[in-house]
DNA sequence: TCTGGGGTCCTATAGCCT
DNA sequence: TCTGAGGCTATAGGACCC
């Protein structure tokens, strides 16, 4: 049977800026934006102490404020926090070398060939992120992915939570659980099971698997009948090449100037050319995307002949999308994307 | 009044081809 | 020659993740 392990750092953007300034343990700290709560932007983590006044993730910068006055606002230095993440899979990595990045706050870890027992393996490595980073971090321990990271999430934070795979376990432990702790349920699939009755994993376990499929489609419909069992094959992925690449800019005042627009287009494309670029990929395909001050979200794409990471053409490419768009309304928010990335250099034979 | 940024994957539709 | 099935690609939108 497999074994795997999830780990999830405990408010970490927030915990790195208390270690880096000790001054701020102990207070309600925010992390968000550029640290500017009366400007646009979300909270992207929030200190335990600043959750005790009902401030989480997502959240608008400007109610976290209204909420918790006193906090401390800090801009997100991902720079920062990515060197610390650098360190924390480096140590993993002497447990298990089979390890999945899951952002910059998780991994899993395959301990299928590991001997030692969980509690153990779980232990040691919160000591020494404890004792190397000063850090804290909560682990799950299951025979599958889905349930590891259910599990971790259980005991939040500094937690240890280790399930078997055991009829028991999943009936006791999982099935009382609400539905949107299923990975792959968010606030959609949450309402529409909700409106059936649906309103734990167990509830969800009952539904025939025909039903599932006609409501949410084949994919959807099949992984949500296996996820409410707690069965889950998929394996660590240990590496992968990037899909897309994209950049995008919520503007701090709805806008509907042209040349506005334009200026906002033509730097948001720099970035993008120069992103890949630096990463040594082409695309093919140029999305432009626009957010109204509506909330409503268009896109217009282009598929180019042969992949590219030449400025002027995605340059030329995004401003003939931007053209397709009925701007008829002030816009919040403009992107570009490109995606169908490939290496330039190998050459196919 | 407020609601980020950077990704992945899936679905539906339409056009083209065999 | 006509028709339909099915594959493939491009496009647009949407749900979800951290």
């Amino acid at each position: 049977m497999r074994r795997i392990l999830h780990l999830d750092m405990d408010a970490f953007f927030a915990a790195v800026e208390q270690r880096r300034r000790p001054e701020l343990i102990g207070k309600p700290v925010i992390i968000g934006g550029d640290g500017d709560h009366t400007k646009r932007g979300v909270v992207s983590t929030a200190s335990y102490e600043a959750r005790k006044f009902g401030i989480h993730s997502a959240m608008p910068l400007k109610t976290a404020y209204k909420l918790c006055p006193q906090a401390v606002f800090l801009p997100v230095d991902y720079r920062e926090y990515s060197r610390v993440s650098e360190r924390i899979k480096h140590i993993l990595r002497e447990f298990s070398p089979i390890m999945e990045d899951v952002g910059i706050d998780e991994a899993f870890l395959d301990l299928s060939q590991i001997g030692q027992p969980s509690q153990e393996i779980a232990r040691e490595i919160k000591a020494r992120i404890k004792a190397e980073m000063d850090l804290t971090c909560s682990i799950g321990i299951a025979p599958n992915k889905l349930l590891a990271k259910i599990a971790s999430d259980m005991q939040k934070p500094d937690g240890i939570t280790i399930i078997t795979e055991t009829e028991d376990d999943i009936r006791t432990r999982i099935w009382p659980l609400a539905v949107r702790k299923l990975w792959g349920v968010g606030p959609k699939t949450e309402e529409h099971l909700n409106g059936l009755g649906i309103k734990t994993i167990g509830d969800l376990a009952s539904l025939p698997l025909e039903e599932l499929i006609g409501r949410f489609g084949t994919s959807h419909g099949n992984y949500l009948h296996l996820a409410s069992k707690g069965i889950d094959d998929s394996p660590l992925i240990t590496y992968w090449e990037p899909k897309s690449t994209s950049r995008e800019i919520t503007l701090q005042k709805d806008i509907i100037d042209w040349q506005a627009i334009a200026r906002h287009l033509a730097e948001l494309t720099r970035r993008v050319a120069h992103d890949l670029k630096q990463e040594g990929y082409m695309g093919k395909t140029v999305t432009v995307k626009i957010k109204f001050c509506d909330f409503k979200i268009q896109t217009r794409s282009k598929t180019l002949d042969g992949p590219t990471d030449s400025l002027r053409t995605i340059r030329q490419t995004a401003f003939a999308c931007l053209n397709r768009f009925e701007l008829n309304k002030k816009i919040r928010l403009i992107g570009v994307r490109i995606e169908g990335l490939e290496r330039p250099h190998r050459v196919k034979s």
